[in-house]
DNA sequence: TCTTGTTTTGCAAACGTTTGCAGAGAAAAG
DNA sequence: CTTTTCTCTGCAAACGTTTGCAAAACAAGA
């Protein structure tokens, strides 16, 4: 008839104390075992379940972090968001989720209504401007991931060291022009890709033309394909999975064969084996950032925001079916229109009569 | 140096009341506009934000709704996410989301845990036996995404029409003996198209083979795919899109070419434009169920549990790249199995023995 | 038996809001 | 100049916990 029992109800119908009911939940080793057992027997019988809201008055703590991500749907995020809910879920912690849908004021409103009401955010891939997010973690108790801000408490996940891998790997199969083609320009993660193509490139005095997905979905990939095949290039390494296969896409309607006319890798490894070929990837360590970005902000609870801090994962190259040799430079890749069906062309390795 | 302002020190700051500062934030009309004023200008000042859990207690209101899903990282649900959070943004509610990792027991034990946090819970594809299901929707606002247990609330995406269309569909491209290739088989959406591909069958004469891919994943659906292009099937509906392109990479593997030796449709419409050929599936509005869900939690408020009602959102069959005419009879599909790809051998031949 | 020390429990005050009720003015009506 | 009616504001009690402090119960040492 009431709604769910409280613990003054309990205490009522046990004829003890309020304190000792609360006690045998947050701090039994004060009390008579017996006394626990009886509490807990009754709780048990009643259906009842702390009040949250009442608890983190009281205490002050909220039992509750908050996760800002960019786009929900870009399959990065979800094995983030989900490592992220496990192991808060592991440390008594609920996960309120948001996505700001690439829109760094709708990004910045979260934060300030998140914030009060959590024990700390994460927030991922940040679009706000360096200024701001000094600020921001100046009075808040948030980590960022993939986004490196001086004096903040970051954990990165680091390509930079596999890319040169790849590079290296590229430039033993015969390899001498590659492309780079880029995502969001305004990710810290591209930028640092970026950079590393470039950086990394002249040790094996590899030429790299540089290319840009924005916005960097399937489609946008997909449509680029054509330039790209059309630069000359043999290689291209892609910011993510989900441009690498929308290359890939348009590889395939243009009559490109992939490994055989151009190498291509990915990155983040979220979709990798769900190509076909299977794509051949940087993968990166997400779950291990986002458990470390939970930690941080279950430790020391008191403080009103993190100390400066820079964690980095580094990725690993892994290799599968899409990068293979140059091709014999007698025959170069020309493109070939699409006859009656697309499928026909690319897709079918080992069917192709021009092998 | 102290934290956050807190409605007593602003009021006290200002010479008035708590009652008064409270009111200038929730009811305004109450107050003397220039009373509102000030309070508001010195709110702005004091940064000050209100404490949602002291709201929450005293108002019975928790500002939030619950999302649990079987698996975030399955890419029907992001979407999903994504809609639920938006939409309960704009009416001023936070989102707990949490995974149940397909997990009937984790799914039950989650619900316990945020029922009593929150507004509402929104569950969608719920693992839990049909009784228990009725048991929480009587004590627990909850409203249902594809689960359909009378008297509870729920909506559901119903593809049925659909799936008839599809059936209508190759029946005209003169297929006869189509595949249906299930998913998880707990999955209310999975029981509802296997009885619609059983049933609609019928009405054109076709004859249906039915698979499982357990668990739903790419690679179970890709170890399928040699069984099921074996069968001698010319057509396969897939549960859903990631089975679709799972059955489409084995093919790939085997050199079964689609649409060419065998259709294939997928359902959900999450994948489709990335595969290639373009998958040819079922579209269903997400975004309208978790609407409907949210909107349904935040009406009225009061009540301990919701009415019980049957929403139903019809989902379309879009046909892109992977439908086509059923392979004239003259030259029958044989495996032509690949020497670079293991994944082609063992590849049987004859017919599957299925029920 | 009387201290003394240890467990075990209870009391009551917080935590930051909201809200029913009532008081204080001010305006309107007589 | 009263009386009545409004408008605005304050008081204080709730909401369900936690927790410092003190009382009570019990055990052990003298």
């Amino acid at each position: 008839m009431t709604g769910r029992p409280t613990i003054t109800q309990l205490a009522a119908e046990l004829g003890v104390a309020p304190s000792t009911v609360s006690r045998a939940f947050t701090r039994p080793n004060l009390l008579k075992p017996e006394t626990v057992a009886l509490v807990q027997k009754a709780a048990e019988a009643a259906g009842y379940v702390p009040n949250h809201h009442a608890r983190a008055l009281s205490t002050g703590r909220a039992g509750a972090i908050g996760l800002i991500v960019p786009d929900i749907a870009n399959p990065f995020f979800p094995p983030l968001v989900r490592a992220a809910q496990n192991y808060a879920s592991d440390l008594g912690l609920s996960v309120f989720l948001a996505d700001t849908d690439e829109d760094a004021n709708r990004e910045d409103r979260l934060i300030s209504r998140m914030a009060p009401q959590v024990e700390g955010l994460i927030v991922v891939s940040s679009r706000l401007p360096s200024a701001r997010i000094r600020q921001i973690a100046d009075s808040q108790r948030v980590a960022f991931i993939n986004r490196d801000v001086a004096e903040t408490y970051r954990v990165l996940l680091d390509t930079s060291a596999a890319i040169r891998s790849a590079l290296t790997h590229l430039s033993e199969l015969g390899h001498r022009r590659v492309a780079y083609v880029g995502g969001p320009p305004q990710s810290w993660a591209n930028k640092q890709r970026h950079s590393a193509v470039d950086n990394f490139s002249k040790v094996h005095a590899l030429e790299v033309t540089h290319f840009s997905a924005d916005p960097g979905t399937y489609d946008a990939a997909k449509a680029l394909a054509d330039s790209v095949a059309a630069s000359g290039v043999t290689a291209v390494i892609a910011f993510d999975d989900v441009i690498a296969h929308g290359l890939m896409g348009g590889f395939a309607a243009a009559g490109v064969d992939v490994p055989k006319d151009l190498s291509v890798i990915g990155c983040d490894d979220t979709l990798a084996t769900t190509t076909f070929p299977a794509l051949s990837t940087i993968a990166v360590n997400v779950g291990a950032a986002a458990r470390r970005a939970v930690a941080a902000l279950s430790e020391n609870p008191g403080s009103t925001s993190l100390t400066g801090a820079r964690i980095i994962f580094e990725g690993t190259l892994v290799l599968r079916g899409t990068t293979g040799a140059v091709r014999p430079a007698s025959s170069p890749l020309t493109l070939e229109p699409e006859l009656d069906h697309p499928a026909a062309r690319g897709v079918q390795t080992g069917r192709r009569s021009d092998s």
